[in-house]
DNA sequence: CCAGGATGAGACATCTGTGTCTCATCTGGG
DNA sequence: CCCAGATGAGACACAGATGTCTCATCCTGG
């Protein structure tokens, strides 16, 4: 009955996704299977976590193709992204922190093709006016990466709401903590703004 | 000569804010001591987590001391956590990435204070009319660690420079990324903002 | 100068997780 | 109905890390 590998996956990453450190046997526990059987899929732990990093980065690049990320306005495409992004949230989190292990091994390509493909649109807003500059798209993308992380953990522990998890990250992202019309007191230079699309009040 | 036992902390720190994985041996190298001497002071790995557990909360206290939390408007406050939180700011990665394996255990207490006083900052923010009162002061603190986690990872891979880690991360949690003076799309009801800096009180 | 305390180096036993292999069992297709 | 293929259970050896202990050496204070 050939164990449905995906499903292997999945069972797998639930479990990695809250324990990081789990044993190849509460692996295959948690994915229902036996140990041996695990390890004919998947040579090894490594072999494993790779599978679930192309697991995780395919459903990222569904996810950014879902976004139509190069469609309207960038804060829209950026909260469909989230929108779309939150299933693999999870997942994402495991792999984020799993990644700052990988001292001198190079990183999947995959990943800096999703990190190209973000650092796309937070560009795209930048040129377009509706985002500031003086944030780069590849701290934008790697605040994306950790609020993302962040919003999964504060969900699987209770402390937040599953509901509340695209608000959350979106808007923070997006707004800031600052209440809209708050001046910024001590902020960075911003251009007097090529202007674009929607109205801007200008600060200071 | 009595080995410095704060200085082998911060030599184990310096190591495991870049290979959370290291071993006994590679920490005791990484101190200038040997695996013996380490054992003496610190029973075991766990007993060294703890102890850095409580250097960086130790840290972050002094460092929300520092900042003055309730002096002055909110977001300059957070502003002044976010410069005196910095030189913490790879041991907390290392710990908050750490604290999402204590999947059981109470976690140290030492945390839940420092997420009160943060907490309070924000909800002082949000009540003096400043912060946005539709992210709720527990997600606020989280994404900050969050932040200065992605902020910590991003310098060390030397993908962000160290003079920008400050403002990458204050503007963000702050302003976010949109431009000031973009209206926010979908956004959650908030009131018509009245002025800047000083106090302001009412809200809603 | 000398004794006590601390350290470094390394031996050792132990433990845990891993990877491999065997064998009985089960299941589905021919 | 029968066989091939896949799975579960468990034995085994191995590698890496850990914790403990011993012994020689090196300060440092008295």
């Amino acid at each position: 009955m050939a164990v449905d590998r995906d499903q292997v996956l999945r069972g797998a990453a639930a479990l990695l996704t809250r324990k990081s450190t789990a044993t190849m046997d509460e692996v295959a526990k948690a994915a229902g299977i036996s140990r041996a059987t695990l390890h004919r899929h998947f040579a090894g732990r490594d072999a494993l976590v790779r599978a679930l990093e192309a697991l995780g980065i395919a459903e990222c690049e569904t996810a950014l193709d879902a976004a139509r990320l190069d469609e309207g306005p960038a804060p829209d495409a950026a909260r469909r992204l989230v929108r779309e992004i939150e299933p693999a949230a999870g997942l994402l989190a495991f792999l984020y922190t799993e990644n700052q292990l990988f001292e001198g091994e190079e990183l999947h390509h995959g990943w800096t093709r999703l990190d190209d493909r973000i650092s796309d649109l937070f560009r795209r807003g930048q040129l377009s006016g509706e985002f500031r500059i003086d944030l780069t798209p590849a701290w934008l993308t790697e605040a994306l990466f950790g609020l993302l992380a962040s919003g999964a953990w504060m969900v699987q522990s209770g402390k937040g709401a599953p509901k509340d998890f695209q608000h959350m990250i979106a808007e923070l992202l997006l707004g800031g903590a600052l209440r809209p019309g708050q001046a910024p007191h001590s902020p960075a230079p911003q251009n007097p703004a090529p202007q674009s699309s929607a109205t801007q009040i200008e600060e200071s």
